[in-house]
RNA sequence: GCCCAUAUAGCUCAGUCGGUAGAGCACUUCCUUGGUAAGGAAGAGGUCACCAGUUCAAGUCUGGUUAUGGGCUCCA
């Protein structure tokens, strides 16, 4: 007879085997409702699940991020149901939980319009309130095949036919529409009570993009209204720093028909862009680096060589000159190489760090153009470090000591670390990637942060480690990488001396902060929705006059305050006070002074800073100090 | 590249059944010199993305091209 051990350690005996649900009920009738599911000894069950032998049992309710997969993957259920209904000829194929929702692909023989959308949530609407039972269902695999087959779901019995014969497939039933899955479910259609509908889109049969296209439908579901409703908000508040919107609301930048994926940056757009340049190029400088820059065109035997011809030949772009196929350099790596590879290198020249600006031109597919987060041009904050295997460990380190300082200086805290250790298809003794591996991981538990191991996911010239950034609306993006190579550095023929006067290859390091400028723009211009902190920021204090009496000493402080260094403008115009206020807040200029007769008077500015903040008055020294020691600081309170 | 959608003034958008184009903001000029998020008036501004077609007539209908948006695929 079954002892069920509880999460809060307590026990219960029951003298039958029991259900989920029975388990639940006798906790109490609130939870009895409550139950979606329940973990029993470690798997997933559905609450029709009947335990026989003693087991440990966790209820899963809503609350449970367990609960709420369950909820999303029930609801894309639910979805079909309602198209089945509604468009009987659909198809049904598969339809996953995805982050914050779902979706469901279906072969039909016309797009989903938007207004299909509307009825299909009412009847998705209609049949969640109707108290429809969920049950599960357990049948050899042939008989599932031929199920599907007759009711016309190809697709399906194709996936089922996939599975292997011996193992039975459970399905579930929920009124007239079965589905093949393996669960769990709730165990009624009322428990789904927050979703929406979002969008269609294409996509391909099992992600290959040579199968016919099928519909594509987004949901959205929570646990209850108020989740929904947040997530709702959510969306629109990205949508409001949305950096493309931003760009030309601050006058940033600008993309345009002839020169897709390449950007044209305005005065305000590249200050941004040079400051953090300007950053990086001084810190590169601190921590023993060489900058470099190499060409933007490269004959096309060098690529060859490095083996990015063939790989990538579809998006190189290529450029012909008296009978010579050149590439615009898609990456910085093979024009390092031929910086080391000048004169002999020594042990002693190790590790040799070499950084580039480099501007790279990929072909991007043009489907997959996105503002400034992916573009045809960009630079990346690129460096290579020629070492030795010893010194792969403490350059990794030490270059994670410079990222982490970067990263903070713009405001990130959160970074998700991933290891990618070997794939099946690498180059490269076993015992080398065994060194590089462990070098890696040795680098991570030194920094003690959590990271993740993401097995056959490296290179296939090395292993390597990403970075994340999670900007303010739970977003990831990654931005940093450290890759160990063994393989370019002897396709383009790099060796240095050893101690024993042998020639011997380095270990090439690739790395980058940002990844790509634009793209590290793009996010940040996202995550402080246009406020850049101050050392950011295009102008970082605009001298506003309340009437034409000002003007010579408004003048003045701007040519004072420029003169230091800072990013000053000057709105002498005759509009009001109020006006000025507005517009320059509007531009997310981090001060602002503004100047009357007091204020010439007693030779000072009024500070208002772009929260809204009134910092009253003071001299022209004290407001300077005060901007130095924000920029100095990075600060990003304002 | 593939699927779907979109393209009208500098920006955000409206434009009905095919009959020669409209608003708000921005811009220019004038009035106003006003102390912390929009003072008032007048004016100017358009090859309706581009190329074809249908039609007496196309912003509007059809086809194509380009770009953009949402996805898919890809990402050294």
């Amino acid at each position: 007879m079954p002892v069920i051990a509880l999460p809060d350690g307590s026990q219960r005996e029951f003298d039958h085997p029991v259900s989920v649900h029975e388990v639940a009920a006798a906790l109490g009738p609130g939870l009895a409702k409550a139950a979606l599911a329940a973990e029993v000894d470690g798997s997933l069950v559905d609450t029709s699940h009947v335990i026989e032998q003693d087991a440990a049992v966790n209820i899963i309710t809503a609350r449970d991020p367990e609960g709420l997969e369950i909820i999303r993957h029930s609801t894309a259920h639910l979805l079909a149901h309602a198209v089945k209904q509604l468009y009987p000829s659909a198809q049904v194929t598969i339809g996953p939980v995805i982050e914050n929702g779902f979706y469901y692909d279906f072969a039909f023989e016309r797009p989903f319009t938007p207004e299909d959308l509307e009825q299909i949530e009412a009847r998705m609407k209609a049949l969640a309130s109707s108290d429809t039972a969920v049950e599960r269902l357990l049948m050899p695999r042939d008989e599932a095949v031929s199920l599907f087959r007759g009711m016309g779901e190809e697709y399906k019995a194709e996936i089922i036919a996939g599975i292997p014969a011996e193992e039975g497939i459970s399905l579930y039933r929920q009124g007239d529409f079965i589905d093949l899955c393996r669960g769990p479910h709730v165990p009624n259609t009322v428990h789904l009570k927050a979703f929406k509908l979002m969008k269609v889109a294409g996509a391909y049969w099992r992600g290959d993009s040579n199968n016919e296209t099928l519909q594509r439908i987004y949901g959205t579901a929570w646990s209850d209204a108020k989740a929904l409703k947040a997530y709702l908000r959510r969306l629109e508040e990205a949508e409001k720093r949305d950096h493309r919107r931003l760009a030309k609301a601050l006058d940033l930048f600008h993309l345009q028909e002839e020169a897709p994926g390449m950007v044209f940056w305005h005065d305000n757009g590249w200050s941004v862009y040079t400051t953090i340049q300007n950053y990086i190029r001084q810190l590169l400088r601190e921590h023993g680096y060489q900058e470099v820059h190499t060409p933007q065109i490269v004959d096309r035997s060098l690529w060859e060589k490095s083996g990015h011809w063939d790989k990538f030949a579809d998006e190189i772009f290529i450029t012909h000159s008296e009978n010579r196929d050149y590439a615009l350099k898609p990456m910085n790596c093979p024009c390092h190489i031929q910086i080391f590879n000048q004169g002999l290198k020594s042990y002693r020249d190790l590790p040799l760090r070499l950084a580039e600006f480099g501007s790279c031109h990929r072909n991007e597919l043009s489907g997959a153009l996105h503002g400034l987060m992916r573009v045809r041009n960009f630079v990346q904050d690129d460096a290579h470090i020629f070492c030795t295997e010893e010194q792969i460990q403490p350059e990794v380190s030490a270059f994670m000591d410079l990222m982490f300082e970067v990263y903070a200086a713009f405001g990130f805290d959160d970074i998700l670390i991933a290891l990618s250790t070997r794939p099946e298809k690498r180059v490269g003794s076993d015992e080398i990637w065994d060194k590089a591996e462990q070098a890696l991981e040795l680098a991570l538990n030194k920094r003690g942060l959590p990271w993740k191991r993401q097995p056959g996911e490296g290179a296939f010239y090395g292993p390597k480690i990403d970075f994340s950034l999670r900007d303010c609306l739970d977003r990831v993006w990654q931005c940093g990488t450290v890759q160990v190579d063994f393989n370019m550095p002897g396709r383009l023929d790099a060796s240095y001396v050893g101690e024993d006067s042998s020639r011997r290859t380095p270990v090439m390091l690739h790395r980058a902060i940002l990844g790509s400028l634009e793209r590290f723009i793009g996010i940040l211009i996202e995550h402080y929705a246009g406020a850049l902190p101050t050392w950011l920021a295009p102008v970082q204090a605009a001298v506003l006059t309340i009437t034409d009496q000002q003007h010579d000493y408004a003048a003045a402080v701007k040519k004072s305050l420029a003169q230091q260094g800072f990013r000053v403008k000057a709105d002498l115009r005759n509009e009001k006070i109020g006006f000025k206020i507005r517009e320059h807040t509007l531009q997310r200029i981090p001060y602002l002074l503004v100047i009357g007769d007091r204020e010439v008077e007693t030779e000072t500015v009024a500070v208002r800073k772009r929260n809204g903040d009134d910092l009253g008055g003071m001299n022209l020294d004290a407001f300077s100090e005060r901007l130095s020691t924000d920029i100095a600081n990075r600060s990003h309170s304002v």
